[in-house]
RNA sequence: GUCCCUGUAGCUCAGUGGACAGAGCGCCCCGCUGCGGUCGGGGAGGUCGGGUGUUCAAAUCACCCCAGGGACGCCA
């Protein structure tokens, strides 16, 4: 990474006390690399620098009122692309993680109807984030938790419906399992139990759909009905009340959340003797600590912002050493500004979508949006635009490149007989200025999980391919005629469009869209 | 009332302290259409919601205001 070595400079020759980031340069001109310093600091650093300069730069420039830009050497540049051959699916790993155990739960969808398009964003993003951090070598553990405990109030209203007795959650789908299980529900008697049952059909649903439509493999899928049936919650509420933070009010038990940051106490158990969510949510995390996660993730949606501060002090009671992270994913709307809700029946569902413009050009659109940003969703408008979707752009670029690859019937490249400084054209040295940043912007990424930079990143690097396409022809139409020079320039082009396969490749699979050969 | 998120081009959104503010779509013009045209180049279009402040430097940070969405339940 070339900004390792620039920041390594800068420490040798730069005052200790001095901050700075380096920067991609708005223009061409500006050279690959800068840093803002004041004038007299970057002009000192300049003048050391030029002293002995690394054999990476060609020259450091100093501009007004304090940029020191640095200037890549095309050499260096072109020496890069046989690293990118030789490491392969590892340009742009990097191991921040350290095999450090981290877990991740998203989508955790209620098991009381399928998926809609609020639950894409999280399910896109808990995925991708996933993949990101694995290739940053963390151990991640991908969790769905399940709220389908028999004494909870919405399982209850599930099985009134399941019953007969109620509408909640009611759909043309929903009615059509009821029908599927009555034999099974005929037994039943109470509503909790038959709320239960019908929730486990909805679970094995969605779960098959997250399975083969989305794609999206979880390690666990925790139930938590099993807190229940393990005592882990019973125990919960004594381990809570021998720390004597808890204590009773108008009938109920209380956490004393708010001296660990909450606004106010929560219930834990409610007057009527039932456990509160909230417990349920204590219990499972505390089952997440004990499994030794060093850090531990939840995406939640933008409904649940209330849940942060309660959720906090319980990992503060629970006295979690790690890291502890909550992602909210803003609200997804429907045009016209109405709301969706489960249950009243009123909702997109992102099987639908799928079908209508397909998982590629889904998983884009959520992605490539930054997870504060609230949708506006409207199904006509992605569907038109999904035919110009940019998704679409990469896939293209990436076709093309196998066509090339496919048509030059070389089959392995000997890249240390390759003249890598026959890659002299603007548009070839662009191409791999735009390679070598990848594993840079990996870097980032991990650091601040801002997944649509890598969105940003994948049409870029198409848009800098297409010109290097449009300005320099790879294969040559009369290939028994070539000249040795034009063997050479062509083997040193074919390197340069299978590195560009390489890092395409690496891109797309952390974002979980496919690269498909042909299109 | 308190708290969270958002306000950037006609639309959907990038850009989170630096150099004339960007992309895709839409609109207009031109070129190429010969390794695969889902192509390339150019243009129109912006007081970055408003204000004050911090800074050599603010779309970006702080504070206030306005607007939209959300949360404030012994629902989940």
């Amino acid at each position: 990474m070339i900004q390792k070595k620039i920041k390594k400079i800068i420490f040798q020759y730069a005052p200790p006390d001095v901050e700075f980031s380096i920067n991609y340069p708005p223009q061409r001109e500006y050279g690959d690399y800068s840093i803002f310093f004041p004038f007299n600091i970057a002009k000192d650093i300049k003048s050391k620098i030029d002293k002995n300069l690394p054999s990476f730069i060609n020259k450091v420039e100093l501009v007004s009122p304090g940029f020191l830009n640095f200037y890549i050497k095309e050499d260096f540049l072109q020496k890069q692309i046989k690293g990118i051959l030789e490491k392969k699916e590892n340009f742009g790993r990097l191991n921040l993680g350290k095999r450090k155990k981290i877990s991740i739960e998203f989508i955790s969808a209620n098991p009381t109807g399928p998926l809609h398009i609020g639950n894409g964003r999280g399910a896109f993003f808990g995925d991708s984030l996933a993949n990101l951090l694995e290739y940053v070598g963390f151990d991640v553990t991908r969790e769905y938790y399940i709220n389908n405990s028999k004494v909870s109030c919405q399982i209850k209203e599930l099985g009134k419906t399941a019953l007969g007795k109620g509408t909640s959650y009611e759909t043309q789908r929903l009615k059509e399992i009821i029908k599927r299980i009555n034999p099974k529900l005929k037994k039943i008697k109470t509503e909790n139990e038959a709320g239960f049952i019908l929730a486990k059909e909805i679970q094995k649903e969605n779960q098959k759909f997250i399975e083969k439509e989305l794609k999206i493999k979880f390690d666990i899928w925790f139930e938590e009905e099993n807190l229940f049936k393990e005592n882990k919650i019973q125990k919960m509420v004594s381990f809570l009340g021998k720390k004597n933070l808890t204590y009773q009010k108008d009938g109920a038990i209380w956490l004393k959340t708010s001296k660990f940051g909450d606004f106010k106490d929560e219930v834990l158990i409610r007057s009527d003797g039932s456990p509160s969510y909230f417990l349920s949510d204590i219990t499972y995390h505390n089952d997440k600590i004990k499994r030794g996660f060093k850090k531990i993730i939840d995406i939640w949606g933008a409904d649940h912002q209330g849940h942060i501060k309660r959720m906090e002090a319980a990992m503060k009671i629970l006295n979690f050493k790690g890291e502890f992270n909550i992602f909210i994913a803003q609200m997804v709307s429907l045009a016209g500004g109405e709301k969706l809700s489960k249950r009243k029946g009123n909702l997109i569902l992102l099987e639908d979508l799928i079908k209508e413009v397909g998982i590629d050009v889904a998983r884009y659109f959520y992605l490539s949006k930054s997870l504060s940003t609230q949708m506006e969703f409207d199904l006509n408008l992605a569907k038109k635009q999904s035919e110009k979707n940019p998704v679409y752009y990469i896939q293209y670029a990436y076709a093309r490149i196998h066509s090339i690859l496919a048509k030059s019937k070389i089959k392995k490249i000997e890249y240390k007989n390759i003249n890598y400084k026959l890659l002299t054209h603007n548009s070839e040295l662009n191409l791999i200025r735009e390679l070598v940043k990848f594993p840079e912007i990996i870097d980032d990424v991990a650091r601040d999980y801002q997944l649509q930079r890598l969105c940003e990143y994948g049409k870029k690097l198409a848009e800098v391919f297409n010109q290097f396409y449009r300005d320099c022809r790879v294969l040559q139409l009369n290939s028994n005629k070539l000249q040795v020079k034009d063997k050479k320039l062509t083997e040193a082009r074919l390197a340069l469009v299978l590195s560009t396969k390489i890092v395409f490749e690496n891109c797309m699979r952390i974002l979980g869209i496919s690269l498909p050969k042909k299109m």
